[in-house]
DNA sequence: TTCATTTTGTAATGATCATTAAATAAAGTG
DNA sequence: CACTTTATTTAATGATCATTACAAAATGAA
């Protein structure tokens, strides 16, 4: 029934293989990296998963997994909504920019490179934005009940127009130098609602 | 003094070079698919640009100087104020949407993919996003004179509000299948003026 | 024509690419 | 113990990578 048992957890292993797609993007990741970084052989690395692609994939579902829990953490966190949407979009510029290397979002780095061709990772890319959104619209449904979030416009719009400036944002983490940039990003949004 | 003469323009093979990097992003473009596309031979490539990377900075310079035109014709044509910001998000979704795949934009697309460790390619994207900046900046300022742009915010950060909305809406393009979640970008964003 | 200069086409460079094959090793089961 | 099963290690696969070397070709100048 049961050979020889593995030497490693798999958790680690796609963690490893994360940091790596991560920094690098898929193309370019090669084994060698993927396979001195997560400290597995080859052999190893595609018996347990396959292939390169697989792997990309469940790194990048798991780190959707990761950064899910983390954004609703923060927006179903006690406090005025408008300060809860703020630590989100400030939370991100330190993400984005922490190290010397800005790798940014992992999500948005996958949709930009892989989105446009590549139809499974789009289709997990789309979800996940999915469930952002509509933790996004709860909020500010929530603070249009409250008074805190103007009732002019339908919640559901006032989300995806957060969710579009918040990835926009980390897509100007990339490149811009002008951190006033950002932060007056931060703030026309949240006057915005 | 001139030995033999050059059997291309320059610009014609830049802009062959563009679309293969545009499409398939700078890792995944191989010195023989330009070759193909440019239809130069890789001595002559190589003689008249030096490198990949070089070659790659010129198809996006040249990119950019075609985009960044074609965005301010938009916002400086006749017209509401309102109505140009909406020609311009609503052209960006069908210029990233036109074709099987989405290439999106190529700006967007070089930024995220080499923006966080290629200080030339960043310095590039980062200059081009300050022209487009001041060019929203100053139809803002147009727009709140003439009242149809609210005046209780600075025009520079209704400008980047737009600007971190409008490259977040290009991000969601390459991956987003329900149109009403691009066109609620456009409507939210447009409404927060 | 001869020479210097530049471009072009082709072939080759050595490196690296993702993936696989095969031998070895470690476990459970009988 | 022998046997099956799975994992690991190592070496090898053929393809493709960016780049260069070099000889042939095309120009203007002398």
């Amino acid at each position: 029934m049961s050979g020889r048992p593995r030497e490693f957890k798999n958790t680690e292993v796609i963690d490893a293989a994360m940091d790596v797609f991560w920094k690098n993007g898929f193309e370019a990741s090669s084994a060698q990296k993927l396979c001195e970084q997560t400290g597995l052989g080859r052999g190893s690395l595609y018996n347990a998963f396959g292939s390169k692609h697989a792997l990309f994939e469940a790194s990048l579902k798991r780190y959707q997994e990761i950064g899910i829990q983390e954004q609703i953490k923060i927006l179903e966190q006690p406090g005025p909504i408008k300060g809860r949407l703020r630590i989100l979009m400030e939370w991100a510029i330190e993400f984005d920019l922490k190290g010397p290397e800005r790798r940014g979002c992992f999500t948005v780095n996958s949709a930009v490179e892989l989105g446009g061709k590549d139809p499974g990772v789009a289709a997990l890319v789309d979800h996940h934005i999915k469930n952002l959104e509509q933790a996004l619209c709860h909020v500010m449904a929530l603070g249009q009940r409250s008074g805190e979030i103007k009732s002019k416009r339908p919640a559901l719009e006032l989300a995806r127009l957060f969710l579009s400036s918040y990835y926009g944002l980390r897509v100007l983490n990339k490149v811009v130098q002008d951190r006033n940039l950002l932060l007056d990003v931060v703030e026309g949004t949240l006057a915005a609602l």
